[in-house]
DNA sequence: AAAATAGTGTCTGTTAGACATTATCGG
DNA sequence: CCGATAATGTCTAACAGACACTATTTT
């Protein structure tokens, strides 16, 4: 048995959606110390008499401050050190998530602010980093996977789908190259509908082709 | 203050070489319960009064275990969860680690165990998942970045090179088409010296022009 | 000269990027 | 018919993959 202080295990979770079509994060307000009342992450400590796993303790703390139901959840990196969290040596697994926005209206509006991903303030512990993070991970992997598609309804047009890709990596992307891409990798699969409004040609529907996560072969074009 | 006790820390790392060309495992037995006497993964507890991180949990273990210079260290990812460790709810920050092969002769032979990637037996823990991801991590870097140079020594001719991302890759590579990817990124310096041996044409030697990691702009051709 | 590996050249099919064109709706 | 967006087509440059060829050493 280790003669070594455990350290303190918590869960922080970056959580994003879309807002009026823009990426947005949503945070928190800290109920207890440190930095009570403070916007932060969504976060907390693993329970280790519910918990199966740290997995298990990020869904449970977005259920119980938020009741979101996530799209998407993936581990994304481990922070730790003496300095992090004024309770002492600490270790936070940090996880990032995705939520359709329609999803998000369940959700308890009182214990969630939408913040635009451009003016994200200062936030306590080492958040901040950890969404930077984050948006590196979702733009690395917006490059070469479906993920941007989690952020839309079960079904959306083309034209939707690029711009969430678009707001994701932040710059524009070309249609006929982006459709060709799209199309080619399969990962999306026409539905028996068309979308009719505005004085314009209807658009096909689509949806994911997996409910998981698709890689593509190659990178999306970097315009 | 939580009412819940806190999970037991660990830092688990598979450290990868190179011996007689082929990429291996280093594993070491395990000096204390539990699984005492069987061949794991280096791994010990957080030492919250003497490390900095867990990176520096990973390093110190390291260095008491092997005395090892590490040319590579990564994050690779949490595991956690109230079976994988007899002991009870755990949570290992797993790292991967390369070390150049003269570096290795340095470090404790009586402590590291070599085994080619191909041989690795049933490990403790969930230790097998880790080498598993590590492995993956490890090709899938390969794949678009400079990561395998950091298995040779700090020179090397390009014929070393695509020797060491054949074998971390798992398959052969295109000469020319290495060469023009190589050489286009600018992840390698040629150095005033060339290798003579053998009878043949003596090769340009060459150094990695970054101490850090290089990325590609495109993969690595799949041949 | 022969063997062996280092290093270069060339052809071809595929794809990204740019951009133009056609299609189909509402009004 | 007009405005707007959906959807498709075309051209070109860049690149990967395949493979042939040349270069320089030792024996």
């Amino acid at each position: 048995m280790p003669r070594y202080e455990r350290p303190i295990a918590t869960v922080d979770a970056a959580l994003f959606t879309l807002v009026d079509g823009g990426l947005t994060l949503a945070l928190t307000r800290r109920e207890r110390e440190p930095y009570k009342g403070q916007l932060a992450l969504f976060g907390g400590y693993v329970h280790t008499d519910e918990d199966e796993d740290t997995a298990a303790t990020a869904r449970r703390i977005l259920r119980e401050k938020g009741g979101i139901a996530l799209s998407y959840l993936e581990q994304l990196y481990t922070f730790s050190g003496k300095v992090r969290d004024p309770r002492g040596w600490s270790l936070s697994v940090a996880y990032y998530a995705l939520v359709r926005p329609h999803e998000l209206q369940s959700g308890d509006a009182r214990q969630i602010e939408l913040i635009p991903i451009g003016k994200v303030p200062a936030l306590p512990f080492d958040h901040n980093r950890i969404v930077e993070l984050a948006l590196a991970r979702l733009r690395g992997k917006a490059s070469y996977s479906s993920l941007p598609a989690f952020l839309l309804p079960p079904t959306f047009t083309l034209s939707q789908l690029q711009d969430v890709y678009e707001r994701v990596l932040g710059h524009a992307l070309d249609k006929s190259s982006f459709r060709r891409k799209i199309e080619s990798q399969g990962v999306i699969t026409p539905v028996e509908q068309m979308v009719r409004g505005g004085r314009h040609r209807p658009a096909q529907l689509y949806r994911l082709s997996d409910r998981h996560l698709a890689e593509f072969d190659r990178l999306i074009s970097t315009a």
